[in-house]
DNA sequence: TATTAGCACTTCGCTATTATGAGTGCTAAT
DNA sequence: ATTAGCACTCATAATAGCGAAGTGCTAATA
């Protein structure tokens, strides 16, 4: 067996290997070398696509079940696709025209705002769409406010610039002007800067602090831990599309996703993980390091407030998908998104 | 045909109606008159137990899929069997002691505690649990918060006496003397009262408040509409056990299962409105309205703040469950939610 | 009269067999 | 390099046969 050359594919070669995924996403069933000429008008015989077909083959793009089945494209088959073949194509103008009409009649929580944009992405795609609220982290404060509601107990609520509302209980008692002195101090010092920042900040902001006693330290240390400790939210949708496709038969992978959707700690891991990069990011079946997830493919992008990247919307379903649709339909939510966030500005 | 003479089911009869049900839940297979005789020692022959489960059959507790097959237990079995049958059957002591551990292990977030608890619930049955958050509207105001975040937006902050927090944007001003006017006010006059209360005197509180003003009127009518606006929470665990179900054949179920589950408003709906009375409440199959439920049984029963009942939990599973089991099990985790509460104060 | 033994009958589920056809790989000819 | 031709492979579907499980009915029995 010689070694293949060169991982650059003829233009010919490509021209197969596109046509059999797009044909085996659009039937789901192994492609065969008859149907490829027939529908792709390829002006050669069965033959000589069948000799491209086992090169294909031969070079990891294509695998096949048995011996005598057509082909199907492997993991990396669909990669090259992707990364070849794939034009970030316009979404459709009509499908475009009912994203708007939904933010529109939306009104000013973000929460909704992302509840919907899930909804959004999983009613368009048909598959699971998932947004992953504002990190916390890279969020700017914009109000912390204190509110003693019993004797032990300290209700801390941070405000972000996106919008958020974070809140949490702490164990600690302050008196009325304690409190009203920490709080106008915290927003004084804190006011403005991202969380992450204020976590690392807090402490030596507090020993600042002219009117600082032992307890504001400890109460400082307990609101920092707060800071750290923000969960991210996620607003996953459409985890039932799921179970409607018609060919979604793989009763393993279905099972995983419905796990995977249904453990959130580790949903947002992962994407907070593996998908943070800028662009399109698709990641395909093995690709995904999560062995659950390997019979799956997951499209996200970031989305913005203002310049900064502040989160990860996309969508998850099997690795046979329009993955052209898929990533300009993921893409223009997420502008939809950064465009929400500019206007309310 | 003559008609049935009585719907009281003869000892005998009960008997073997309870054998065919356990057996059925047991093993999901028909059963057949032999087995009946071998496994609960039924000191009667073959052709006996065929005549009473025709009789059973001619009454409607009992069904058999083809003309050879053993029987199977209708929805109106299911519920002769409920009734009559099952006594709440103490819960084992390993996994009461389970259930302590799981608890005590929390902090005072409340949210923890109620997602927790769901998560027991799924964990014990292997079913699907849920806890429907302390009813805000029956819950009762322990403090009111305002800030305003920008020049058009007041945030709201609610807490509740179960330890709630609740919040929402309204747009309006104050500016900052109003803002600790209003507050104080609304917490002087609203604190103690429920939710639901609070709703409708707030308007004629305001009104004799001594300070008031027209903007004050119309801030406290927003107000007014959160309070009536407060959606419920609800922590849904364990939709992916039911995937796991070995005897979980009927994708139909499991399909409307998935889809019931992911439409949150819809179920505390449902949940509200059919469950909300007292003691152990068990629907089974075509007993829910809602024609996707058909295949399966919910039950619930109500857990309690003191003395007021503030909210709902339980489990959705399919109906051949150990119903003596479930019943327990629910009633066990709401008995320590009532203590959780009452221990809190 | 209630019960039982006996038996014919029904249906399912399993296995084996066979046919069909889609699709391949290889070879030899162009 | 391409193609026609053909033998071969394997999955899928259809068919038939058979045993097991279980019923309903009838006639005998306590």
């Amino acid at each position: 067996m010689r070694h293949v050359a060169s991982e650059i594919l003829k233009e010919r070669k490509t021209k197969i290997l596109s046509a059999i995924i797009h044909q085996y996403i659009k039937t789901g069933k192994p492609v065969g070398s008859n149907i490829l000429i027939e529908k792709y008008n390829i002006s050669l015989s069965p033959a000589a696509v069948r000799n491209l077909m086992a090169n294909l083959e031969e070079e990891g793009y294509l695998t096949h079940p048995h011996t005598s089945a057509g082909r199907i494209p492997t993991d990396k088959g669909y990669r090259t696709y992707v990364n070849n073949l794939v034009k970030l194509q316009s979404f459709a103008v009509e499908e475009e025209g009912r994203i708007k009409k939904e933010y529109e009649q939306k009104h000013n929580e973000i929460e909704t705002i992302l509840s919907e944009t899930s909804r959004i992405l999983s009613g368009l795609s048909q598959y699971t769409g998932f947004v992953m609220a504002p990190k916390a982290q890279y969020d700017g404060i914009k109000n912390i406010e204190l509110v003693q509601i019993t004797k032990h107990q300290l209700l801390i609520i941070l405000l972000t610039n996106s919008g958020l509302i974070k809140h949490k209980k702490i164990d600690a008692f302050l008196t009325q002007t304690q409190l009203v002195h920490l709080r106008d101090f915290l927003n004084k010092s804190l006011r403005g800067i991202s969380v992450a920042q204020a976590n690392k900040e807090i402490i030596s902001h507090i020993i600042n602090f002219k009117q600082h006693e032992e307890e504001f330290l400890r109460i400082a240390e307990k609101i920092s831990d707060v800071f750290y400790d923000i969960q991210d939210d996620i607003y996953i949708d459409g985890t039932s599309n799921v179970v409607e496709l018609p060919n979604f038969n793989d009763f393993e992978s279905l099972k995983s996703l419905i796990k995977f959707n249904e453990n959130k700690e580790k949903f947002i891991k992962i994407i907070n993980k593996d998908f943070n990069s800028n662009g399109i990011n698709v990641k395909i079946g093995s690709e995904n390091m999560l062995d659950e997830l390997k019979d799956l493919t997951i499209i996200t992008t970031v989305y913005k407030n203002g310049e900064q990247a502040v989160g990860i919307l996309g969508i998850i379903g099997p690795k046979r998908m329009e993955y052209q649709k898929m990533m300009s339909l993921v893409s223009h939510v997420s502008e939809m998104l950064n465009k929400f966030f500019k206007d309310k500005k």
